[in-house]
DNA sequence: GAGATCACG
DNA sequence: ACGTACGTGATCTCT
C-alpha cells in the first residue's frame, strides 16, 4: 500500500507564484493558488496513483526552536493577504474531497510529515512525500521517497528522490542532509550554520566525514578530501563555528514524534462529497473543474435567484400552423420577447411574459411549420417586436443570409455581459447563468449537438434546455441592463455596441473580393523561392533538417556551426527575427533563414490560408469578433484580416489581391494618429496639443522638443527616436524596453523619457494620475465609459503589478479609439443608407476603413466616410482622417 | 495543448 | 532585485 503526503503550505505557495494569471472570483476573493493546488495535485494523482493521501499544513513554529534560537524564523516573511485569504477555502475544498488534512499547534508541515513517514513505515507501507523543501530529504528511506516539485515558468516539474538517486547527486546517505545544513545553513528557513563555510566546502566535507560529529573528531586537522588538508582559514572558521553547526544540526532536524494520532488507513481514497464541492467549486468560480469532477447541482431547492426562481413552470407550445404564427406576431406587437435562435436557423424559441401569469415560450421548427420562411421575416423583420437576444451579431449574419432584412433587436445579453466583464473572455448562456444567479443551466451542447431534435433523439432533454436558456436570456436582460446603467455604460451600450452587431453582420456578410488567380499565382512564386532559399540552407547547415523547427534550427546555428547564442527560450536557443538580426554578416546562413522565414510566413498563411477561405463567388468572409478583446477593439478571425503583411514589398503585392470588382473600387479611409491624439487630450497637456494643431508632423515636433533643436534640424534617427517615445508612452513604457527598441543604453533612454515628460508634464501627471484613479476604483475607463477592472494592480507580484500599471495607463487610449471607430462605422453606414448609395463597408482594421463602392461614388463616399470619422468626437486636437480610393487595397491604402 | 514565431494596429 | 511595451490571431513543432 502507498500513501502520499503533501507538504501543503510549500505546495501552496508555488502554486500561489506559480500561476501568474490573476486569478479572482467577481468579487475580489484571488483563487490562484488553491486552483494551482488543485492542478498539482491532480497531476500527482495521475503520476502516483497512490491507495491514500493526506496533507499536513503548519502552524507556527515550535517553541522548542524558539528557546534554541532567538532568530529562528522571526524574521521570514509572513504569507501575502492574497495568499492567507485562500487558505481556509482550500481547506475546506480539501475537506469536502474527503482528503484528511493534519496540522497541531507548534508544529510545522515537515514535522507532520516525518512523523507520518514514520508511523506509516511501521505498518508496513510506502510513502511518498510531495514537497518543494529539500529538508525533507533527510526522511527519504527504501519505503519512503520525496517528490520533489518545483515551478518554472509557470511549469510544475517533480523529480522523484530514492536512496540511490540522492546519493547520486549528493554522495552520501539521505539522512546527512542534516549534516550538511548544520555548516552550510539555510538562509530561508534561518539555519545560520557555520560562518564562512558555503555549499561547496559543506558538501565536500560531509562527502568526506558524512557527519558532523565525526568531522569535529578529526579537528583541528580535517581533510577536504582524503589526503587534501583543509585550508588553515576553513579550520579557524569550523572551529569557532562548532556552536552554530550543533545548533544548526537541531534546526535543520526533522523530528518524527509529534503527538498525533496517525493510522495509514484513515487516508484510504475516499469519493468526494458532491454537495460541498459544487458548492465550494460554484463560489470559487471554478465551472471547469465543476465538469472536471462530474458535480452536479444539489437535489431540490434551487439557489434563489434575484427575482423569483428558475424552477418556474413555463407554458410552451410547438407551432405548426400559419395561423397560430399570424396570432401570435399581432400579440407580440410592441412587447418584448426573449429569443433563442440555434445558428443554423432550424429552431427559433420565443419566450414572453404576459403581465397577468406566467412566462410562456412558443417554439418554431424549420421542419414542422410549412410557413417558416415568411414568419422568419416577419418575425426579425419587425421593428414592433422588440427582440432580445444572445449573439445577436451572427443572428443578423444568418438572417442576412436569408435574405432577410434583421430590425426590431433591443437587447443583446452577450454584448452586455462583454462589456460587463471584458476580460472574462467568453459568455456561454450557461456561465453567465452560473456567474449572476450561481444556477447551473443545461448545456448549450444539449440542443446545439448534431441531431439532438432529429428523429432518432428524444426531444424532451434539448427542448427543456432551449426553454431554459431562452428563460435565462429574460432574466439577464434585466440584470444586465440594471448593472450597465449603474456603471455609467448604458449609453455606450445602446449608441455604440448594439447597434455595431447590425452594422458588423452587414460587413460580415459583403465579404471583401479576392483575386483568386493571382493569389494562386502568388504562392506559387513563393514555392519557388522557398524551394531556393532551402537549397541554400541545407548547403550552408552541411545537412538537411526542419528548418520550421526552432530546436532543430537552434541546434545547427549555435552548436553545428558555432554562432553565439544571443537570448535563450525557457526551452532552448532563441531564433527570433530580433535574434537573426544581431547575428547577420556573421554567417551566410543568417539571411538565408530570414528570408526562408518571411517566405513560408506568406505562403502558408497568406497564400494557402488565404486561398483555403475564398468563396465561391472570389469573396472572403471573415467574422468579426465583438466580445473578446480586454480593451473593446475587434478582432478578426477564420480568417484575420486585420493582419493582412503591409510592411514589406511582398506585403503590398499581396495587398493588390484585395481588390474591387469591375465598375467599382475601395475607399480606404484611417485616422491620423489617433491614439497619439487621444493622449494629448485626455492628458490635456498644452505643449502636445498645440503639437497637433501645428499640423505638423508629430514626431517631428517630438524630436525637436526633446533634443532642442529646430524642426529643420531634426534627422531621420532624432525622428525614429521620438516615434519610438510616442508609442511607447502609449504602452506604459520603462527606459529598458525603450533602450531595446531604438537600441541606445538603457541611460540615454531614460534621458529621452526624462526630456520627454519635461516638455510634455500634462502627460506625466495624467499617467500618474490614471494610475492612482485605477488602484483607487479598480478600473479605468474610455471617454465613452468603457471600462476595464485592473485587478492586477493589488497584486503583491512586482511583475504582475507592473503589467496592471501599463495596461491601466494603456486602456483608456486603445479603448477611446475603439469606442470612436466603432460610432464611426455605425454613422458611416447609415450615411450610405440614408443617402441610397451602394457603397458598402467591407473591413475594419482598428483605425482604417474600407467601404467597397461604385467608381462613381468614389468622390462623395470619400468625402462622407472622412467627415462621419472626424465628426465624432470635438476634442482640443481634432480627429484627422486621410482617405484614398484605388481598384485594390494596396492602392486604396495611402 | 503549449510554446515559439510573426503578421497587423 | 526584480524583468521588461499595449492589443490581437494563425501556423508550425513537439509532447
Amino acid at each position: 500500500m502507498k500513501l502520499m503526503v503533501l507538504d501543503g503550505n510549500s505546495i501552496v505557495n508555488r502554486a500561489f507564484y506559480g500561476v501568474s494569471q490573476n486569478l479572482t472570483t467577481r468579487d475580489g476573493q484571488p483563487t490562484n493558488a488553491i486552483f494551482g493546488f488543485l492542478n498539482i495535485l491532480n497531476k500527482l494523482l495521475e503520476e502516483e496513483k497512490p491507495d491514500a493521501l493526506c496533507v499536513t499544513f503548519d502552524r507556527k513554529a515550535p517553541t522548542f526552536r524558539h528557546l534554541a534560537y532567538e532568530g529562528y524564523k522571526a524574521q521570514r516573511k509572513g504569507m501575502p493577504e492574497e495568499l492567507a485569504s485562500q487558505m481556509p477555502i482550500l481547506k475546506d475544498v480539501l475537506s469536502a474531497m474527503n482528503i484528511p488534512t493534519y496540522e497541531l499547534d507548534g508544529w510545522e508541515a515537515d514535522d507532520l510529515i516525518g512523523t507520518i513517514s514514520v508511523k506509516d513505515t511501521a505498518a508496513g507501507w510506502d510513502t511518498v512525500i510531495v514537497t518543494g523543501d529539500k529538508d525533507s530529504l533527510q526522511l527519504v528511506t527504501d519505503t519512503t521517497t520525496v517528490k520533489l516539485v518545483s515551478t518554472r515558468m509557470g511549469q510544475t516539474t517533480t523529480r522523484d528522490m530514492t536512496p540511490d538517486s540522492f546519493r547520486a547527486e549528493y554522495g552520501f546517505d539521505p539522512i546527512h542532509i542534516i549534516d550538511l545544513k548544520a555548516l552550510m545553513g539555510d538562509s530561508s528557513d534561518n539555519i545560520p550554520g557555520v560562518k564562512g563555510v558555503g555549499e561547496k566546502t559543506a558538501m565536500a566535507l560531509i562527502q568526506r566525514y558524512g557527519t558532523v560529529d565525526a568531522l569535529y573528531d578529526a579537528m583541528p586537522a580535517p581533510e577536504m578530501e582524503p589526503g587534501v588538508p583543509a585550508k588553515p582559514g576553513v579550520v579557524k572558521k569550523l572551529a569557532e563555528g562548532q556552536g552554530d553547526a550543533r545548533m544548526s544540526y537541531d534546526l535543520a532536524t526533522i523530528r518524527t514524534d509529534a503527538p498525533i494520532d496517525f493510522n495509514p488507513e484513515e487516508n484510504l481514497r475516499r469519493g468526494v462529497d458532491n454537495t460541498r464541492l459544487y458548492e465550494l467549486f460554484l463560489r470559487l468560480e471554478f465551472s471547469k473543474l465543476i465538469d472536471k469532477y462530474h458535480l452536479t447541482a444539489p437535489q431540490g431547492e434551487g439557489e434563489a435567484r434575484e427575482e423569483g426562481s428558475f424552477e418556474g413552470t413555463c407554458t410552451s407550445e410547438v407551432v405548426t400552423d400559419g395561423a397560430r404564427v399570424r396570432e401570435l406576431l399581432e400579440l407580440w406587437q410592441g412587447r418584448e420577447v426573449n429569443v433563442l435562435a440555434l445558428p443554423g436557423m432550424d429552431l427559433v424559441c420565443v419566450e414572453w411574459s404576459p403581465s397577468d401569469s406566467e412566462g410562456r415560450a412558443a417554439l418554431f421548427f424549420a421542419d414542422r411549420l410549412e410557413v417558416y420562411n415568411e414568419f422568419l421575416k416577419s418575425f426579425f423583420g419587425s421593428v414592433q417586436i422588440k427582440k432580445v437576444t444572445h449573439g445577436l451579431k451572427g443572428l443578423c449574419r444568418a438572417l442576412l443570409a436569408e435574405g432577410i432584412e434583421p430590425a426590431g433587436f433591443v437587447f443583446d445579453t452577450e454584448v452586455a455581459a462583454y462589456l460587463l466583464a471584458p476580460t472574462d473572455g467568453s459568455y456561454e448562456l450557461e456561465k453567465l447563468g452560473l456567474t449572476y444567479y450561481n444556477h447551473q443551466f443545461a448545456k448549450a451542447q444539449d440542443y446545439l449537438a448534431e441531431g439532438a431534435f432529429g428523429p432518432l433523439a428524444d426531444p424532451i432533454a434539448p427542448m427543456a434546455a432551449v426553454l431554459s436558456h431562452c428563460a435565462l436570456i429574460g432574466a439577464l436582460r434585466d440584470t444586465l441592463s440594471k448593472r450597465l446603467c449603474e456603471l455609467g455604460m448604458d449609453k455606450l451600450y445602446r449608441e455604440i455596441e448594439l447597434p455595431l452587431c447590425t452594422v458588423l453582420a452587414e460587413m460580415e456578410h459583403e465579404g471583401f473580393l479576392v483575386d483568386r488567380g493571382a493569389l494562386a499565382a502568388f504562392g506559387q512564386m513563393l514555392t519557388q523561392r522557398i524551394d531556393k532559399a532551402q537549397t541554400a540552407i541545407y548547403g550552408l547547415a552541411g545537412e538537411q533538417f526542419n528548418i520550421n523547427s526552432t530546436q532543430q534550427l537552434g541546434g545547427i546555428l549555435f552548436d553545428k556551426l558555432g554562432l553565439p547564442p544571443v537570448k535563450k527560450t525557457k526551452t532552448g536557443y532563441s531564433t527570433n527575427a530580433e535574434v537573426l538580426e544581431k547575428l547577420r554578416g556573421q554567417h551566410p546562413i543568417v539571411d538565408e533563414i530570414l528570408d526562408y522565414r518571411q517566405l513560408t510566413k506568406l505562403k502558408s498563411t497568406y497564400a494557402d490560408g488565404l486561398g483555403k477561405v475564398i468563396m465561391p463567388d472570389g469573396r472572403i468572409r471573415t467574422t468579426f469578433q465583438n466580445t473578446v478583446t480586454a480593451t473593446g477593439r475587434l478582432s478578426s478571425v477564420e480568417p484575420n484580416l486585420q493582419n493582412i503583411p503591409v510592411r514589406t514589398e511582398l506585403g503590398a503585392q499581396l495587398r493588390k489581391m484585395f481588390v474591387a470588382p469591375a465598375g467599382k473600387v475601395l475607399v480606404d479611409a484611417d485616422y491620423s494618429q489617433i491614439e497619439l491624439r487621444l493622449l494629448a487630450c485626455m492628458a490635456n497637456d498644452k505643449a502636445m496639443i498645440d503639437g497637433f494643431n501645428s499640423g505638423e508632423d508629430i514626431h517631428t515636433i517630438t524630436a525637436s522638443q526633446v533634443f532642442g533643436v529646430p524642426q529643420d534640424g531634426v534627422t531621420p534617427l532624432m525622428r525614429r527616436s521620438a516615434k519610438a517615445v510616442n508609442f511607447g508612452i502609449v504602452y506604459g513604457i520603462s527606459p529598458f524596453s525603450l533602450s531595446q527598441d531604438i537600441k541606445v543604453s538603457v541611460a540615454e533612454a531614460k534621458e529621452y523619457m526624462d526630456r520627454y515628460f519635461a516638455h510634455y508634464a500634462g502627460v506625466r501627471t495624467y499617467m500618474d494620475a490614471v494610475v492612482e484613479q485605477a488602484k483607487r476604483e479598480g478600473y479605468v475607463a474610455t471617454l465613452f465609459g468603457r471600462r476595464r477592472w485592473v485587478p492586477e494592480l493589488k497584486s503583491s507580484n512586482f511583475n504582475m503589478r507592473s503589467f496592471g500599471e501599463r495596461v491601466a495607463l494603456n486602456a483608456p487610449i486603445q479603448g477611446t479609439a475603439a469606442d470612436i471607430i466603432k460610432l464611426a462605422m455605425i454613422r458611416v453606414r447609415d450615411r450610405l443608407k440614408a443617402e441610397g448609395l451602394e457603397g458598402r463597408l467591407v473591413l475594419q482594421v482598428h483605425d482604417e476603413l474600407i467601404v467597397e463602392c461604385p467608381e462613381h461614388e468614389a468622390d462623395i463616399v470619400s468625402g462622407l466616410v472622412e467627415e462621419e470619422m472626424r465628426a465624432v468626437a470635438q476634442l482640443p486636437v481634432s480627429l484627422q482622417a486621410d482617405t484614398h480610393a484605388g481598384k485594390s487595397w494596396a492602392d486604396a491604402h495611402g
